[in-house]
DNA sequence: CGCCGAGTATACCGACCTGTTTAGTACACT
DNA sequence: AGTGTACTAAACAGGTCGGTATACTCGGCG
């Protein structure tokens, strides 16, 4: 379940410049807007190398969804850490909405690659869908393990109701809807923390 | 600033049938991924026709968000009123979650159409954004004067914190990522509004 | 040496893309 | 009777879509 992120380290040089261009393209203008030789072309690669690499332009978005996860897996925790050290499980899930808004300001701001990419993947079928919905769960499963150890009423609840809050404020910022989403999601995040009974 | 929707009514049979076919295959099976010609054939007509009613695809996109606006606009208050009939301002507040509920279960599996266009209009300049701005800002100043009816300390920011809850709530439906994110939104609300002190 | 993996370059496939054009029909209003 | 509107039918443009085919180069490795 968890092994497939990590056949990665394999990537022969084209095949990073491939990903790299197809990442930046598919954020910015959508994953059906961008072709696969709008793809090469920026990669430096031609079409062939493409398909040696990665079968279908499917595959490539999957890939290209894969690794934005495991980016995701591997900052969250560490910026939680970095900005929360010495706290207690509470500031914890605090620093994860101000972390969202370093994630958002820092790369991000078209909003979650995820929510977006599951507009324009509208088969059940396709290999991202996959991604998305491990994506999804992960995040659930952190933050419910933080709402445990804040000694949380019913962490599953609490956990459900911050994956909301994270989501709407994504979404939000994307938008841009509103001035300043992740100020609000943290008020919420409190609000929600308090009546969860968490005290640490 | 209101007079844009109020030119809907003329439409002719063909226009209108044009319309309905984009609507469903815009939202099923997002925007980008659908062309003019299969509109066409769904809707029994010919590309001339749509050409001749809309002028370009992106201004049949614009005008399928606007008439999602529209309905949208009209159903919620209309459904707030009779859901919560007789109850106080805070009520009418968690009764658009429920309503929410009901909206998305009816007719809109696929999450909200605006979060999902958003997602594939990546041109600022694009008609359909504007559409996209009015409509939540619409629903922020809905939920801003329901705050105030109902005493808040501060109405705007609540709007703000309902606003987001509302996203999220969307986004976790379309994604089937929670079993029930109206109730979860629901819960979150009444937090928010203990929070901010509403006594109506 | 011989082979293979990784890569380039280029041409091609059929289908589909947005949008236009020409030609003609049906009907309502004046 | 005449005019404009709404529509059908069908072809056409120029380009892009995902994907494949052919032919070639280069470096590393046994």
């Amino acid at each position: 379940m968890a092994a497939q992120t990590a056949v990665q380290p394999r990537l022969t040089p084209a095949a990073r410049k491939i990903l790299d261009a197809a990442e930046t393209l598919f954020y910015n203008r959508g994953i059906t807007a961008v072709g696969v030789d709008l793809i090469a072309r920026r990669a430096g690669v031609t079409k062939k190398t493409i398909y040696d690499r990665y079968g279908s332009k499917d595959a490539l978005v999957a890939a290209y969804l894969r690794r934005r996860d495991e980016r995701w897996r591997t900052w969250l925790p560490a910026e939680v850490e970095r900005t929360a050290a010495g706290g207690t499980a509470c500031d914890r899930i605090l620093a994860t909405f101000d972390a969202l808004g370093t994630w958002m300001g820092g790369q991000s701001p078209r909003g979650c690659s995820f929510v977006n990419a599951a507009a324009e993947l509208t088969d059940p079928g396709h290999a991202g869908r996959q991604v998305i919905a491990d994506q999804k769960h992960w995040l659930r499963g952190y933050l419910r393990e933080l709402c445990e150890r804040a000694g949380a009423a019913d962490p599953g609840l609490l956990a459900d109701e911050l994956l909301l809050i994270h989501e709407g404020a994504t979404v939000l910022y994307g938008l841009s809807a509103v001035p300043d989403p992740v100020t609000v999601s943290r008020r919420l995040a409190e609000a929600a923390l308090l009546r969860a009974g968490c005290t640490a």
